[in-house]
DNA sequence: GCTTGACTTCGAGTGCGCTCCAACTGCGAG
DNA sequence: CTCGCAGTTGGAGCGCACTCGAAGTCAAGC
């Protein structure tokens, strides 16, 4: 048994698919995985703890771009590490803003279910 | 002074584009919006109400097919109110799903942030 | 020894939702 | 009368985040 796990493994894993995987290692989301003798990735266990960092960004919906940002400062070096947390709790803002729109807009949705529940309601007692 | 908002007035109540109005129009999510005796757009109050629904379905990520589907319903008569009803519904599960995960998500990311304010604590007290 | 299946690379293609360009028209202010 | 601005059209282009195709390599199982 090889150490550490396939893009297969990795994409089971994570929810990404093997593409998407190879994508991120490709523009520098993930640093270059190591190769089984065969020139197979192994993914280390750093690389998916990265990872899920990774899809949690993602799926709070910031930016590869600004991804990339913090892998970058990730990269530098511990010396930036104010940078960093600067960032992310940038973003952690940005989500709640984002939860209190979606919040304020599904607001909007259920008073038109209210009304269409009325009107329903209305046929019901003809 | 002309009956109805021109199309730059929309844009600037609804916070989409003109660009955009008028391809929300192009591919029927708007009904043709009348126009003036030089052939501009005078958006009606039923028009704006349609897109104030609209971009709230957009904001909470209805994808614009979707959009589409609901709005055919509309066109078809009053006769369907249940399968709007249920439409409008699914996508009300959809968003509170998505709320809770972007809150979940929202944790991991929140628990990084709280490593690094550590480290920062740490090394303000060496 | 051959097949199967998971992997490799590179570059091209896709789907979504706009966004913009070019060329033109018409209205109101100065 | 001219200027500038807001509007018109059709079609092309764009940014994002993947997603896939083609052609090839390798290892394990029958």
């Amino acid at each position: 048994m090889e150490e550490g796990l396939s893009v297969g493994e990795v994409a089971a894993k994570t929810g990404l698919t093997a593409y998407t995987l190879r994508w991120y290692e490709q523009v520098g989301l993930l640093d270059p995985i190591p190769r089984d003798h065969a020139g197979r990735r192994r993914y280390r266990l750093r690389d998916v703890e990265r990872l899920d960092l990774l899809t949690k960004m993602r799926a709070t919906g910031m930016p590869v771009r600004e991804m990339l940002r913090y892998i970058e400062l990730v990269r530098a070096g511990t010396h930036n590490r104010r940078d960093r947390l600067e960032l992310l709790e940038q973003h952690r803002t940005t989500v709640l803003r984002q939860i209190s729109e979606l919040e304020r807009d599904l607001a909007v949705i259920d008073r038109k279910i209210t009304r269409y529940r009325g009107y329903l309601d209305a046929e019901q007692t003809d």
